[in-house]
DNA sequence: CGGCTTTGACCTGCGC
DNA sequence: GCGCAGGTCAAAGCCG
């Protein structure tokens, strides 16, 4: 589940050109930042304030309309999620055929679900789009992608994509373990260097139930060295752990406490990360990746605590406003030029 | 002693 | 067919 399908990935920053023929009094504001620097007489400076006020009413009746938008989205991923969540439970195959038959049909799947996954998640970082892609079912149309013909195939196929789920989660720079507290029990069973990441990559085995088929994989990302890249394969086959046993097993190096996460948004890359580097905090959002996507982020509440910390996220990171500043100014001076043409 | 991590070896797919 | 890279296995060691 992704939002590419629901986001406007077009970054419009308020800055489209027709709305601000339309809505701004450009104008005025054209020539208040040009003419910032002179000495202006009161009546001029006077008219520059208002312009100036007007201008801050716009952006924040902006701000507040994309305030609401970022909430109906937020409303309409979830349904969408719900939905997925039905799908699949309506398609799981039976235990047997969750086993892979042999390895090297298995691996030539995962190659290819991963590789959308890893599509998505490059396209979610470079076009301001939530990063947490809980499986590959882009594009939303996998329901009605399978035909008879192909039934034999491609439910198998759609049914490993679904269950890939890539997660970010913020942990302190100093810490070099590759434990990403999910609330379930991980075996580790191998590490890796990997052509493309100096950062050892590592390999778990769900080991809460004997039997449970999921995988997890664990890397530092090349860019954040503090952000760690969890990809789940599969689905658990067990029901979740009681919270309670999760917090007490968590003190052997097991990934099991709950996750003192909380959305933030960093500023190399607009995703949604556990910030394990924080204190839990009320409202406590989603405590695992699993969790998250079905049943806390359902509530209204952890909507507007999502859409609360997107904003002051986005708000206090200075990267953000200065690339928010440099688009806008600079669509307004492309307008400029296009209106001297 | 059981369960876990570590780590080198091995297996397999894929590109050339 | 060969080499590379990713994924997995399994023996050894550690820890409570």
């Amino acid at each position: 589940m992704e939002y590419v399908s629901l986001v406007d990935t077009s970054l419009d920053l308020n800055s489209n050109p027709l709305r601000f023929i339309e809505e701004a009094p450009k104008k005025e504001v054209q020539s208040n930042f040009i003419q910032l620097e002179r000495k202006v007489p009161v009546k001029e400076e006077i008219q520059s304030t208002s312009a100036l006020v007007e201008e801050l009413n716009r952006v924040n009746a902006e701000n507040k309309r994309l305030t609401e938008m970022l909430t109906v989205l937020c409303e309409n991923y979830n349904v969408l999620r719900s939905q997925l969540m039905e799908y699949m439970s309506k398609n799981a195959p039976p235990e047997e055929e969750e086993q892979p038959p042999a390895v090297s049909r298995k691996r030539k799947v995962e190659s290819t679900a991963v590789a959308s996954t890893t599509t998505t998640t490059t396209t979610t970082t470079t076009t301001n789009n939530i990063g947490i892609n809980n499986g590959g079912n882009n594009g939303g149309n996998s329901e009605s992608s399978s035909t008879d013909e192909d039934s034999c195939k491609k439910p198998r196929e759609e049914h490993v994509k679904a269950t890939i789920s890539r997660v970010y989660v913020r942990t302190e720079a100093s810490d070099t373990s590759l434990i990403v507290k999910d609330g379930y029990q991980w075996r580790k069973y191998g590490q890796k260097v990997t052509r493309d990441n100096p950062c050892p990559r590592a390999y778990f085995k769900c080991s809460f139930a004997p039997i449970c088929p999921v995988k997890k994989k664990v890397q530092r990302s090349m860019e954040d060295q503090s952000l760690l890249v969890a990809t789940y394969e599969g689905e658990h086959n067990h029901p979740d752990p009681p919270r309670t046993e999760a917090t007490a097993a968590s003190n052997r190096g097991s990934t099991l406490n709950p996750v003192p996460c909380s959305a933030s948004l960093s500023s190399s890359a607009p995703t949604i990360t556990l910030d394990l580097t924080k204190k839990p905090k009320p409202p406590s959002p989603a405590s695992d990746a699993k969790n998250s996507g079905r049943t806390v982020t359902n509530t209204p509440e952890f909507q507007q605590f999502l859409v609360q910390q997107m904003a002051s996220s986005l708000t206090k990171d200075p990267g953000f406003k200065a690339a928010l500043a440099a688009a806008i100014s600079g669509r307004m001076v492309q307008q400029h030029e296009i209106e001297k043409w």
